[in-house]
DNA sequence: GCAAGGTC
């Protein structure tokens, strides 16, 4: 029997802090082993894993594309690596000489196998020290104390459920991947992917764009009024009941439409003949599980991956709870009341929390998500102070708060009052206004995150007449459907079963990375629908959610004992085979079709000088410019802009028949057009001459112009280029002029840019060198901003270290930097500049 | 270098 101390084994560091400063009653030591945490206390030990420290993969006989048929790896043996090594060495130093281990992981079936996983590693170096496994869904005084009073043992079925899941994901998607890229002969960064998540998700796109390009719009009218009680006027739509009775507001007749404007452009009155009001209870939302928390960040602009983001550094610094969950139930022993006390002294939604403390009786919503692996997201007691969190991070911070305080908020109620005026015609047509009105804002007073407009309609009784005016037609035509948005994306991945709370939003990152989606909303590539299509017509499975489906089915027959992993890998591994014997028998046509894809989502259109395509290139340099596919032999070329990635539309320039190229630049994104015509109406845009060049002017005589350039860009430069290359940035859209204020000290007149659009004020951008200056001074101050985790405090400690601007960050020794900043360490400043990359 | 699932 060893006599050492007892190890717990948890799945993350936060949680092994927080389990041990319940276990301990706060008395718990931090201590380092091999650079991993580990709490002690009396004679325990608490270490947190990384979620999983070992992996699954093949032998490494199988490492190499192209020396192994991709049909191999199906009947290749898997084994599992140590990925965290630091982690496993810890682990199994601290096992050796443990009496007793107590697994802790997460309370779901990943966490089972992450348990098993550890129990596996301990078993290596310790085979008598007992091991127990405990379970609790909020890490909370009582459910930890609880749990630990009476352990259970792990379940290996369950493990062994997502082992079988590992397994099948290996092998398929491995096998897959390596057979679409080498029939495509795509094999460096540019691999061609596919799996049993990212294929039915990237499947939902691509049949939404199948969906919207085969869309035929229809014509239809609709007609509008305005109805006036005395000096009251409200707008009313024409309706009319159609063939199953229903009432339809769209005519689809055009004959018919304008018969109804004209009988309702003669009217004067129209006589009210119903008036409905109804009372209509607007319940509060249910607590945030991940998805719902990311639509929610997504309706105040935040993309999926960048309030994930956010979210996890909030809940690293102690502020909101786990934000992977798929939970909306709160635990039992969350008290509210002690929470919102708590919350009263924030800012800015300090008294919006004080002010749902007078309710008597505070009950709060539940969704219909109630699982075991984490609480909904909410905020802790720990408030953060205002110089602790960078402005972003404030206002998700703020957004999961005000979702707690709706939560235990009253449901609204509105009043909505409908009326139906008749027009006293032969074809008595109708109209009708629908008002609505917060009677009791009840959670909206507290969450401002959703619409509480009002359509104002005034008080009228029925028989009553009122004056009519205004009769209005408007011409539209159906749309297509919309593409999904990242967080509707998320949406339906969850409602289809694909994916987990904590993958979702990296799938769409991923498919992003492997060229498959474009912009956002996300818009497939060609090389997608290659992909999809070669998908569809050889592994069906892989793109369908069906895979998954019956991998769940699989796993929660292993789960209760009815099935062994064996038995689901084995008929699975039947199946590929399957798929590869039709694949096999395609290889060559796949791979011209998926080269075809690829070379599709480069072509801009036929080359202007031989009979070759014009082609997307990418220069040593890193820049883009179109090219002759035709190269060496046509060395045709034209500029792109400097700045984005370009993608080609859809629409073709009649006059050249190339794409247009629109640059994705985030929130820069712009439409750059025809590059050809950008290049020729840069030919023919005369260069403005402002004044003397400041770097030749005196000795050389050389002039500062305005110049449009052939990539669509424009600058102030010198007339002497290329002998001088002195030159200032300018603006590339709007009409540049010159104003007669002189700069004194440079010589220079004033340049203004005035918009065709005649709403927008013109910009008065003044002397270009001053104006150049001041815009360098604005971006040294917030360029750093820009960086994940860079506020506006850590920016000025930066500039203090001599770091001013991203650039410089990139190139500084992270070890060097951290020294010289406070409360920051060198894994902090690696993560600055991976994301400033 | 492949997947998907944990986590940072």
């Amino acid at each position: 029997m060893k006599r050492g101390p007892e190890l717990i084994i948890t799945e993350k560091d936060n949680a092994a802090r927080r389990i041990a400063d319940i276990l301990s009653d706060g008395s718990a030591d931090a201590d380092r082993v091999n650079g991993v945490n580990v709490y002690k206390w009396g004679g325990k030990r608490c270490i947190g894993l990384s979620g999983h420290v070992v992996g699954v993969d093949f032998p490494p006989e199988y490492d190499d594309w192209r020396d192994v048929e991709p049909v191999e790896l199906i009947s290749a043996e898997v084994e599992k690596r140590p990925t965290q090594e630091n982690i496993v060495a810890a682990l199994r130093r601290l096992a050796r000489n443990a009496s007793r281990i107590v697994i802790a992981t997460d309370y779901d079936r990943e966490g089972e196998l992450i348990g098993k996983e550890a129990y596996e590693l301990v078993r290596d170096v310790n085979d008598e020290a007992p091991v127990d496994r405990v379970r609790f869904s909020s890490i909370t005084d009582r459910e930890v104390t609880e749990a630990f009073a009476d352990p259970d043992d792990l379940d290996f079925d369950l493990a062994a459920a997502g082992e079988a899941r590992q397994i099948v994901d290996l092998m398929w998607g491995a096998s897959l991947t390596r057979f679409l890229s080498l029939s495509a002969r795509q094999l460096g960064d540019d691999f061609i992917s596919v799996g049993r998540v990212q294929g039915p998700t990237l499947k939902l796109i691509v049949d939404r764009e199948r969906e919207i390009d085969a869309f035929d719009p229809e014509d239809y009218w609709e007609l509008f009024a305005d109805l006036t009680k005395a000096d009251e006027t409200f707008e009313a739509q024409y309706f009319y009941l159609d063939e199953d009775d229903t009432e339809a507001e769209r005519v689809w007749d055009e004959d018919r439409a304008d018969a109804v404007h004209d009988v309702l452009a003669a009217a004067e009155a129209a006589t009210v003949d119903e008036v409905r009001r109804r009372t209509r209870t607007d319940d509060p939302p249910a607590p945030f599980n991940t998805t719902q928390f990311i639509r929610a960040a997504s309706g105040i602009g935040y993309s999926a991956q960048r309030a994930m983001s956010i979210a996890e550094d909030l809940y690293t610094a102690g502020y909101i709870t786990y934000p992977r969950t798929d939970n909306t139930v709160y635990p039992d022993d969350l008290e509210p009341r002690d929470l919102l006390d708590a919350l009263s002294s924030g800012p800015r939604f300090g008294d919006d929390a004080a002010s749902l403390l007078d309710a008597d009786d505070i009950e709060p919503t539940a969704g219909d998500e109630e699982t075991t692996d984490h609480p909904p997201i909410h905020p802790t007691d720990e408030l953060p102070s205002p110089s602790d969190l960078s402005e972003d991070e404030w206002e998700v911070y703020e957004l999961v708060v005000r979702r707690f305080l709706a939560t235990v908020a009253d449901a609204a109620t509105w009043e909505h009052l409908r009326v139906v005026a008749t027009v006293d015609d032969a074809m008595d047509p109708s109209l009708k206004a629908n008002g609505k009105r917060l009677v009791n804002p009840g959670y909206h007073a507290v969450y401002p995150y959703r619409s509480t407009s009002e359509n104002y309609v005034p008080d009228v009784t029925e028989g009553e007449t009122l004056a009519l005016a205004d009769a209005q037609m408007a011409a539209k035509q159906t749309q297509p459907p919309r593409r999904y948005g990242q967080s509707r994306l998320i949406e339906t991945m969850e409602k289809m079963g694909i994916g987990t709370k904590a993958t979702r939003h990296d799938v769409i990152q991923k498919l992003y990375d492997r060229g498959y989606i474009e912009g956002d909303p996300p818009r497939p590539t060609r090389l997608a629908r290659g992909v999809v299509e070669a998908s569809e017509e050889f592994a069906d499975r892989i793109v369908s959610e069906e895979m998954t489906a019956q991998l769940e089915e699989d796993m929660e027959a292993i789960a209760r004992g009815e099935a062994t992993l064996d038995e689901v890998t084995d008929e699975s591994r039947e199946m590929l085979e399957r798929v590869f014997d039709g694949l096999m028998e395609s290889r060559e046509a796949l791979g011209d079709h998926l080269r075809k894809s690829l070379k599709a989502d480069k072509t801009v259109g036929p080359c202007p000088e031989c009979d070759e395509d014009l082609v997307i290139r990418r220069s040593r340099n890193g820049s883009y410019f179109v090219g002759c596919d035709g190269y060496p032999d046509c060395e045709y070329t034209l500029p792109l802009p400097s700045t984005g990635k370009p993608i080609l539309l859809d629409e073709t320039c009649p006059d050249h028949g190339l794409s247009d190229v629109k640059m994705l630049a985030g929130r820069k994104t712009f439409v750059h057009g025809c590059p050809l015509c950008a290049a020729e109406a840069a030919d023919e845009e005369p260069d403005l001459v402002v004044g003397p060049c400041p770097e030749c002017g005196d000795e050389e005589g050389g002039e500062l112009a305005i110049k449009r350039l052939r990539s669509g860009g424009r600058l102030v430069g010198c007339t002497r280029y290329p002998d001088c290359e002195y030159s200032l940035p300018m603006p590339r859209r709007g009409e540049a002029e010159l104003t007669d204020e002189t700069c004194e000290e440079h010589d220079l007149p004033g340049i203004r840019i005035t918009y065709e659009d005649a709403d927008r004020e013109p910009w008065e951008l003044g002397c270009p060198i001053c104006n150049y200056r001041e815009y360098q001074a604005r971006q040294a101050g917030d360029e750093l901003e820009t960086v994940d985790g860079i506020g506006e405090k850590t920016a000025e400690k930066l500039k203090d270290a001599g770091v001013d601007d991203v650039a410089s960050l990139k190139d500084a020794e992270p070890d060097t930097l951290a020294d010289q900043i406070d409360g920051v360490g060198p894994d902090t400043v690696r993560n600055w500049q991976a994301d400033a990359d």
